[in-house]
DNA sequence: TTCATAAACTAGCGGTGTAAGTTTTCATCC
DNA sequence: GGATGAAAACTTACACCGCTAGTTTATGAA
């Protein structure tokens, strides 16, 4: 087939498809041939549109980071920005896991990431936080969400009972952790983010309210 | 070359050289064969002591996750032995950055990460978590740790000026994040995991401690 | 009308995990 | 001590991988 009279590609396009293989497969099952064919089409076609298979990856993952909403940093209360762009995070990431790994070595040149990056740093700073301490929280908050999106704690334990039975007294039940996954892996994220969260609290309050509050513009 | 007086490999030689080229060259990097040559041998031969590639993989994994300490859970103080486990487990993942997307995925079969898991659940229901509360707790720093360790925040930045200036004026000095990557990575660390303690202790005085210390054995 | 560009194709390179079968050595049992 | 079976290396081969090169033809602009 030559060129066709109408495109059958288009970077969206290929950016969804790869999206749906990844979801269902897995990123390790996503192939530069596997994704034309469900796009019918041969391999090479890709690159008329894309330069290597990881520029199709960016575009992936910065689709998915697109999904997080970073409005709350508008206002003024940090902790609740920081609170409700966690769980945004979260829910962008855990719609997409399989694409996780990817997605955690950084921003790199994304766009979507880097705005979001941009948003959570200056609505910190803008809070009074001091410019390094507002680098780690952002960092540290990046860590939680990641670590919680990349790997179900629940559905990380294999379901065999008699494993955990002989050698590992504690976790006698481990094996019933996947039945309730979702209540797991969310209450240990709640649990986590709120100790975070009580603890940048205090933390704020002992440091930043006393300077800010001498301030003009506090 | 049929079989030879002494043998050429054995599992240890094996996971060893892995780790080696996988801290070395990246966990994509890690062919059977590359491995293979790396030991003096054809790719194939692997295959008489591992039954698959993802099985010297977990080989690899619970290597690193063996020089995780857990020691503090035989005393008391449960707060001290979550910070101390902490950063011995972050230690332990940092210093082979590049199996941690494998790892991440949870513990499996893998002795090591089974024998972890154990001993943190363990200590953290002996002294007087509820069970829930206990997973909770485990699976949050598994996620902290795990996040930290999957990809540096500091290194996650280009060092690019140009491309921060141009569209996102609060990172300005991102690129400058690298240079002081590890202060940067461990400060976020410390931070967050001191957040995070800080906001459990108060979960405990709060809810475990009333009722430890009306019991005798509190 | 001409012509560069775009978007599909086919063919092919060097790499991948691993299955199958071969050869030789070693350890064990009668 | 000779037979036997397992072990540990090998070679060959398959189907797949990312990607390059060169091809064909349709499109849109000069």
């Amino acid at each position: 087939m030559p060129r066709p009279r109408r495109a059958l590609l288009n970077r969206d396009r290929i950016v969804e498809t790869a999206l749906a293989l990844i979801d269902a497969d897995g990123l390790g099952a996503l192939s530069t041939r596997r994704l034309a064919a469900a796009l019918g089409v041969q391999g090479p076609s890709l690159y008329n549109h894309f330069a290597t298979k990881d520029e199709i990856l960016d575009a992936v993952a910065d689709t998915v980071t697109g999904a997080v909403d970073t409005s709350g940093f508008a206002g003024r209360d940090w902790a609740t920005a920081l609170r409700d762009w966690a769980w945004s995070y979260r829910r962008a990431l855990t719609a997409h896991p399989n694409i996780v790994p990817y997605l955690a070595q950084g921003p790199g040149r994304r766009p979507a990431a880097l705005a979001m990056a941009d948003a959570v740093y200056g609505g910190l700073v803008r809070a009074g936080w001091p410019p390094a301490r507002a680098t780690h929280i952002g960092a540290a908050l990046r860590y939680f969400v990641a670590g919680s999106a990349l790997g179900s704690f629940a559905r990380g334990f294999v379901e065999d009972p008699e494993l955990y039975a002989a050698h590992y007294p504690h976790l006698r039940d481990a094996h019933r952790l996947a039945e309730h996954q979702q209540s797991v892996d969310e209450g240990a994220f709640a649990l986590g983010l709120d100790a975070l969260l009580h603890g940048l609290a205090a933390e704020y309050a002992r440091t930043v309210e006393p300077v800010e509050s001498a301030r003009p513009s506090g």
